[in-house]
RNA sequence: GGGGCUGUGGUGUAGCCUGGUCUAGCAUCCGAGCCUUGGGAGCUCGAGACCCCGGUUCGAAUCCGGGCAGCCCCA
């Protein structure tokens, strides 16, 4: 572990103070700095190894689907960039410019990706000629930048990012849709069973939706500020891209047909995310199955015991490494450093969000026994040397116990709505707000101008409105029924 | 896009209003040593800072202007 700063000052509190805690924890626990640059930080290790599991996780559900990583350039020229009208309008406010090489000015700019369609379509149209080469299911692992003029937060919104970006093309709409769905269940799957967060499903509404596409699903997450954060998403582009792009293909009966596209994404937002649904004023709180480190030993002696609780603490590390099955160097540590008292640690380890502490002393060799503490629930108990399989299921226990915390944070955070009066006070209140909307574009609008911050997050998929429902903003008949909140 | 607040060693802060006593205080962190170890131990010694540029003044951490950075509120 690397040395820590500030670790003997609290935390401000999450819930009165959600701004400063988020920050201070985001820095005090290592998992981020600031760097040089505003609005890009550092991802130290800790945060580098979420996202390494975060990325594992998916790419190995991707791989059963068939799609295959590849690296396209950084940088697009300007007039390929230009080709699809209601994307450049959409990513041109930020994107960032190489003009120049050296003191030489370039006959053309080119773009610093804020997304890769561009760059990756002007490939698929010399790639795709003929029905066989279809579908086409590509995706990279990179970095992106935007070139946000709000002030950046870290991980949540930063100027750049890390993300997957897949790209896949298809001979029918329906292929398209199928696989759009299989890779929005990896992404809820991951989040569910991985990140143990729970978000809502839903159709982004038009002013919301990915800029150039036909429709845009997503996963929205709330946090326990009250704001709203998009986190996986997908969508579907039919064929406008195709038509900007030129990629066509003659199919089986000889006709000349413009591919059907999805693009889908998750990024290093989920980090953020994640810290700041299931972290308290201790510190972090990590997942078992994110957790670099899912075990800290710490053993508690003095010059006469030392070598006794030494020996033990390397024991019951070596049978927890077979029960683990895990042979990384991080995932069990011992922490024997004699210039740090055992309380020292203890806050250490919570603050970086170690799921299990054992702590060992002659007390629990006595007993042949050791100590247990659970970050989750910050419970402490004692099992017996014999029974230290419990550990493996104790992880599995902390993994479902937060997903169920952080799944019933989020339902009991939904209310329904039935005018804009209630709406506001819903949102006031921190909440998720459900309401009847028409979903016109214009009636959307008008929400953007008049309801300050509130905006359309997702439109729900498992729920429609009754035969005479209006919309709680014009009154018109209600088409969905969407949820709203406050937005990051 | 608009408004407000803030910027002092690595970190958190005192001082700023009312310029001089600031050779900038405290805590933590960092280095050396002793001593300790079941919830952030103790002692000794050492190292370390006024965001940048300009202005006012005999004199600026302090006042003024601009820049940069961070935070909050509102659109």
């Amino acid at each position: 572990m690397e040395k820590q700063q500030n670790i003997k000052q609290k935390l401000p509190d999450k819930f009165s103070n959600f701004s400063e805690w988020y920050q201070q924890l985001i820095l005090r626990s290592g998992l981020a700095d600031y760097s040089s640059v505003s609005g890009c930080i550092v991802y130290r290790p800790l945060a580098y190894a979420i996202w390494e599991k975060i990325m594992q996780e998916v790419d190995k559900r991707f791989k059963q689907l068939g799609i295959k990583n590849c690296y396209f350039p950084l940088f697009i020229p300007e007039k390929l960039f230009e080709k699809e009208a209601e994307h450049i309008a959409g990513f041109k406010p930020e994107v960032a410019w190489v003009t120049h090489a050296g003191d030489t000015k370039l006959a053309e700019r080119l773009a610093v990706r804020p997304t890769s369609e561009a760059i990756m379509y002007a490939s698929y149209s010399k790639w795709i000629r003929s029905w066989r080469d279809l579908p086409l299911k590509l995706n990279q692992w990179n970095n992106v930048v935007r070139w946000e003029f709000k002030h950046p937060v870290p991980f949540l919104r930063g100027r750049e990012f890390l993300w997957n970006e897949g790209h896949n093309a298809y001979a029918t709409e329906k292929e398209a849709m199928e696989d759009l769905w299989k890779i929005l269940n990896i992404y809820k799957d991951v989040c569910e069973n991985i990140l143990a967060l729970y978000g809502i499903v839903g159709k982004k509404t038009e002013l919301e939706k990915f800029a150039g596409a036909v429709s845009s699903y997503a996963i929205e997450f709330l946090l326990p500020n009250g704001k709203a954060a998009q986190g996986p998403d997908a969508h579907f582009d039919g064929e406008n891209f195709a038509k900007a792009y030129d990629i066509c293909f003659l199919d089986q009966q000889q006709q000349k047909r413009y591919v059907q596209q999805i693009t889908y994404a998750i990024s290093t937002r989920m980090i953020g995310v994640m810290v700041a649904i299931h972290s308290d004023n201790h510190g972090l709180v990590l997942p078992p199955k994110v957790a670099p480190t899912k075990i800290v030993i710490i053993p508690i002696f003095d010059k006469q015991t030392k070598q006794n609780v030494l020996d033990y603490a390397k024991q019951v590390k070596s049978e927890l490494v077979k029960l683990l099955s895990n042979s990384d160097s991080d995932a069990i540590i011992i922490d024997d450093r004699e210039q740090y008292t055992p309380g020292y640690k203890f806050n250490e380890y919570e603050l970086k969000g170690v799921p299990v502490r054992i702590e060992i002393g002659m007390r629990d060799i006595e007993q042949e026994s050791v100590t247990v503490f659970r970050r989750d629930t910050l419970e402490r108990f004692t099992i017996k040397l014999s029974q230290l399989s419990k550990i493996k299921e104790l992880l599995d226990e902390i993994q479902k116990n937060l997903f169920e915390k952080a799944k019933q944070f989020l339902l009991s955070n939904v209310v329904t709505v039935n005018n804009i009066d209630e709406l506001k006070q819903a949102i006031a209140n921190k909440k998720m707000a459900k309401a009847n909307f028409c979903c016109t574009k214009e009636c959307e609008q008008n929400i953007a101008e008049q309801l300050e911050a509130i905006t359309p997050r997702v439109i729900a998929l498992d729920e429609k409105p009754n035969e005479n429902d209006k919309c709680i903003f014009c009154g018109k008949k209600a088409q969905a029924v969407v949820y709203f909140a406050r937005s990051y």
